[in-house]
This record gives C-alpha cells, sequence and structure tokens, in this order.
DNA sequence: GAACATACGGACCCGCGGTCCGTTTTTCAA
DNA sequence: TTGAAAAACGGACCGCGGGTCCGTATGTTC
C-alpha cells in the first residue's frame, strides 16, 4: 500500500498555501521578508497546517521550487534536442546552462530564497545533485576534456541565483545579454583546445 | 584630528572579541551555530560591548575576514609576481584565482559564515567588488577575451566559500587536487578555441 | 449518525540578534 | 591628587520569526 489518500481539505489547502507563497516570494523584494506566518495568512489557514504540510520553511521552498522546475528536468531527461539527449554534447552543455539561467532569471526570487536560506549550503539539495550528475555526464563525452566533476561545478556556479540576481537586478544586465554571455563562457570552457594535461580517455 | 583615539579597554576587548570569534567559527561545525552570545561569552565580555565594537555580526564577521584577507589583498596589489602586477595576464588570473581557493580553504568556516551570513548577498560586500574589478581589469589584458566582466563573475563564482566547503568537505577533494582542478578550468576558460594558445607556464 | 481518523489553527515556546540604561572605568584638567 | 565629564561596560530586556501543541472542527467510514 503506497499511501492512504489525503482528505480532500488538506490538498485544497495545500494548494492554497503552494499558491500564496508563489504570489508572496514573486512580489516581496526579498525573500527573507516573507514570513511563514505571512504565507498562512495569505493562504488563510493557521501556521500549524501550513508545516504540517510542508515541515518547514525549506520544505515549503523545495516543494514550489520543485514545481517549477520539473517541466525543464523533464524536457532535460528526455525531451527533444537541444535540451533532451540525442544532442551531441558540447551543444547540449550550452543548451542544458541556458535553460538553468533562464529558469533562474523568470524566478529570481523563489531560486534566491531556496538557495540562500540558511540550513546548509544548496550543494546538499537534491536538484543541485540531479543537475550536477547530468551536466557531469554530458561533459564526460566532451573530447579533451577533464576534472568533469569540478567543470560540472564550476559552471553551474556561474548560473548561481544570488549571480543571477545581482547581474539582472543590480547591474542590469539585460536578459538576451546575459544568455549570450554565459554561452560564450560555456563554449569557452568546452572548446580550449591544447590545454589537455593528463587526458589519457578518448 | 581626525578621530579621538580609543579608550584602552576598549581597545583591548576588541582584540579578545576578534581573537574569540575566530577560534570559534575555527572550532565549531557550522558558522551559524556561533550566537553572538557564544562570542561575547568566550570573550570575556558583554554583548553591549560586541554590538558596540562590530555594530552588528555582519560587522564582526567582515572585520575577521578583512584582517585574514589584508597580506593577500597586499600581495595581489602591489607584490612580486605571479600575484601582483607586472605578471603576464592569464598567468596572474591563475595566481589569483589560487590565491582565493587557497584563502579559502585555509578559512572555510569564516568564509562561509561572511558569504552566506543573511543579509543581502554577497555581491554587495566590498572585498567581492575589489576582487572582481581587479580581475576583470587583468582579464582585460587577456587577448581575445570578451565579456571580461561577467568572465571575472564566473571565475570567481568557481571559488564560492560553499563550493569549497562542499568539495574540501563533503567529498574529500584534497587540497592540491582542488587546486589544479581550478587552474585547468582557469586555463581552459583563458585559451580558448581559435586564438590558440600561448601558455608556456611551468 | 456514531465513532473514529485526520486536519485545523492560533496561542504558545524558544533562541537569537540587537537595544537600553544604570554602573564602572578611564581620562584629563585643575 | 582629585573629582567630574566622557567613554565604555554588561547583562536584563525586547521583538521577531521559526516551529510546536493540543483542544476543536471537519471529513470519512460502516
Amino acid at each position: 500500500m503506497p499511501e492512504r489518500k489525503s482528505r480532500k481539505d488538506a490538498v485544497r489547502n495545500r494548494e492554497a498555501v503552494l499558491a500564496a507563497a508563489d504570489a508572496l516570494f514573486a512580489r516581496r523584494e526579498s525573500p527573507e521578508d516573507v514570513t511563514m506566518a505571512d504565507v498562512a495568512a495569505a493562504a488563510g489557514v493557521g501556521k500549524g497546517t501550513l508545516f504540517r504540510a510542508f515541515g518547514d520553511r525549506a520544505g515549503l521552498l523545495r516543494a514550489l521550487y520543485e514545481a517549477r522546475l520539473e517541466p525543464i528536468r523533464e524536457a532535460a531527461e528526455a525531451g527533444p534536442p537541444p535540451l533532451g539527449p540525442g544532442t551531441p554534447p558540447q551543444r547540449r552543455v550550452s543548451a542544458l546552462l541556458d535553460a538553468i539561467l533562464c529558469f533562474k532569471l523568470d524566478n529570481r526570487r523563489l531560486a534566491l530564497a531556496l538557495e540562500e536560506s540558511g540550513n546548509g549550503s544548496p550543494y546538499q539539495a537534491e536538484h543541485y545533485e540531479w543537475w550536477h550528475s547530468l551536466l557531469r555526464a554530458v561533459l564526460e563525452q566532451v573530447p579533451g576534456l577533464t576534472d568533469s566533476g569540478f567543470t560540472a561545478h564550476a559552471l553551474l556556479a556561474a548560473t548561481r541565483a544570488d549571480l543571477v540576481e545581482h547581474l539582472a537586478g543590480h547591474e542590469r544586465v539585460p536578459r538576451e545579454t546575459a544568455r549570450a554571455q554565459l554561452a560564450n563562457f560555456a563554449t569557452r570552457v568546452l572548446t580550449s583546445g591544447p590545454a589537455r594535461e593528463l587526458s589519457a580517455d578518448d
């Protein structure tokens, strides 16, 4: 028996909370002045309900984030090129990074809230792990590239939510410019010719 | 007369706090379970004193960080090669990144505490601004490299404290390996594609 | 519709950053 | 040397936010 079905007021409230939180994070300047009590109030629900449904603040953030991310995740896992498999690795890396960047541009506050939300580094988050191993796997197929694990980390670091926020929000870099710069950067990393040192693969 | 000299108990206490905080951050697992009260107690001082001397938690962190960082900063600004000026740009970029990485490896907890310490992104911190503009200036002299502003951000992102912590602490990557990987990564970024390479380093 | 399971919600608790203010120490001029 | 103004001390105190508890309400089942 997988799981007994929830009561319907429970699911209704869950949705309400998700929606309210989404709206709040989008509206408020900084994620950290969206308080749990705020969310509960906005959803027309008691704090107890909120915490029962999501465990803690991080849980709520995670739920929101995963919900938003799922389409992209699927597209990356089994979608059509250039995001999905069956794309030349070099091109696919760029596409993946671009997708992540766009996602974070479109969900700045939320991504920010999740990544900086106190408890533990973003590097233990399940979704990070996922992106990292996917990217690493693809990088492994790029000829002449070593240290794909580290490289994946480094490339992903260029799409960190607070950096994106800084660029888009503070430095006023336009979306397309940011995308172009990231793409350019990725290209540089991938197409470096001569720098192989201890590679024996390929 | 710029500023009247502080009372000597004030400076003594300031030192005591700095030392105590340093020790505490080094010892405790996570920076966030070093409380202000802890620091005050460890320094044998009241909370009031602590806050009067440093303004707030971020101020204390900043003071600690700056103190540790100063030597490297000077070395980078006016020291001998390869860190200082008068070094070929590519080599200098690597040297700078390596210095930052080593610094963060040696001061993991502290760097972590400062970068994640709630208030605002690390990107508004004065020291970040400093590193970024230095690195950007050097990158500007690398032939064939565009977007030096973004590139500087991206390279610095690869040395973020929580990433370093993840690599060194969680993935157990040895120091020298991490350094080599970062250097390799930097090299790739700098010696890209069509421009062939002119690296004769090492 | 009774009896059981489940969810509700807001009063409540706790720890932490930060402030306040009566007390103590330092300084300095007389 | 002294005494009073200036500066610093320190810990009780405050507000806020995350998280819990439990008596009450609502849905579910037979």
